[in-house]
DNA sequence: ACCTGAACACCGTTCAAGT
DNA sequence: ACCTGAACACCGTTCAAGT
């Protein structure tokens, strides 16, 4: 379904406010959004229906990121190396930080959000089930559970002390998975 | 410094009632606190001078309710079992769910929070600390690393499918912790 | 001292009116 | 088709007026 062009202009042009926006500020009012984009607050709920579609649709793309930086990570190197560097990307894209876990916070019934999540969740079973066969890591973890737990990772700033603790984070998650380093 | 009557008893039903109404939506809004509680707003700001406010002291008290419980568990088990089932309780005492992980997001730089938030370090570093000197689990564990990695199973539902979770993640963590069951 | 409740600025969201 | 922006109900918070 193509918008008319002009709708299309102003599509692209509120999603990248909008991530600037939420990035400098996740509480960002919807208004102020629509203000910076020079749209009224109307053309905003035109196009995302409210305020979680406009969150949502911003993290889209750096879930997508995510999704696809896998098969190079794995062509590159070993399977635990990819998921540990995998991860260390989890964390860092955490510029528009926990705006995001509080939107899969709200996703606990809504199907419509746990499709956004799924690139996510494939990413992670797809790692892991290669360090499960290189024998990397003990065999049965669960993808859900592990990137709930690293759900934590967006709410820690990515300061020097912050970046030490992502590390031990994940080293400890990374060794009550089995792994050895 | 005693309150007059009237003013701790509106103290106190106002606690009271907010405690529920956040258990049941931790959005609920001041204003809908105050009418439950039969009082003006101006009387819930006087006593809570911000929603924040209102809602760490709610949690204080569940919070001091699980720092108290640490001596007896470690009296009762041992120090890794203790362990566990500290756990356990942090995990069910999240029906003001995950309100209170807001909150300790907002706490990295307030100084007032930390206090808050202090009782729960304690009591974890206890909890470590025994576990270490009977040698269950590794040394050198961070135990705040360790509370926010458990900030976690707040955000999880009590249901069945929750609960096979919770002990999912903790025994990875417990794992990575370097204890053996 | 403490309480009340009208009022303020702002929020997310809607919708009649325009092009 | 799409956009605009005034308007609505509600939010957290304040403050003059009461007891």
């Amino acid at each position: 379904m193509n918008l008319r062009l002009d709708a299309q202009e102003n599509r692209d042009r509120i999603l990248e406010v909008a991530r600037e926006a939420l990035s400098a500020d996740p509480q960002a009012s919807m208004n102020s959004i629509a203000k910076a984009a020079n749209v009224g607050p109307g053309t905003l709920y035109r196009h995302f229906p409210n305020r979680e579609s406009l969150v949502l649709a911003v993290y889209r793309n750096e879930i997508d990121k995510l999704a696809t930086l896998v098969p190079t990570l794995l062509a590159r190197y070993s399977p635990l190396t990819a998921f540990r560097k995998w991860c260390d990307q989890l964390a860092k894209f955490g510029r528009v930080k926990h705006g995001i876990s509080d939107v899969l916070d709200a996703a606990k019934s809504d199907k419509n959000l746990k499709e956004t999540y799924l690139p996510m969740l494939t990413a992670v079973r797809t790692l892991m089930t290669a360090c499960e066969d290189s024998g990397e890591i003990a065999k049965g973890a669960n993808a859900e559970d592990f990137l709930m737990l690293l759900g934590t990772l967006w709410r820690i700033p990515p300061t020097a002390a912050g970046k030490a603790r992502v590390s031990r984070l994940l080293a400890l998650v990374f060794r009550g998975l089995g792994a050895k380093f």
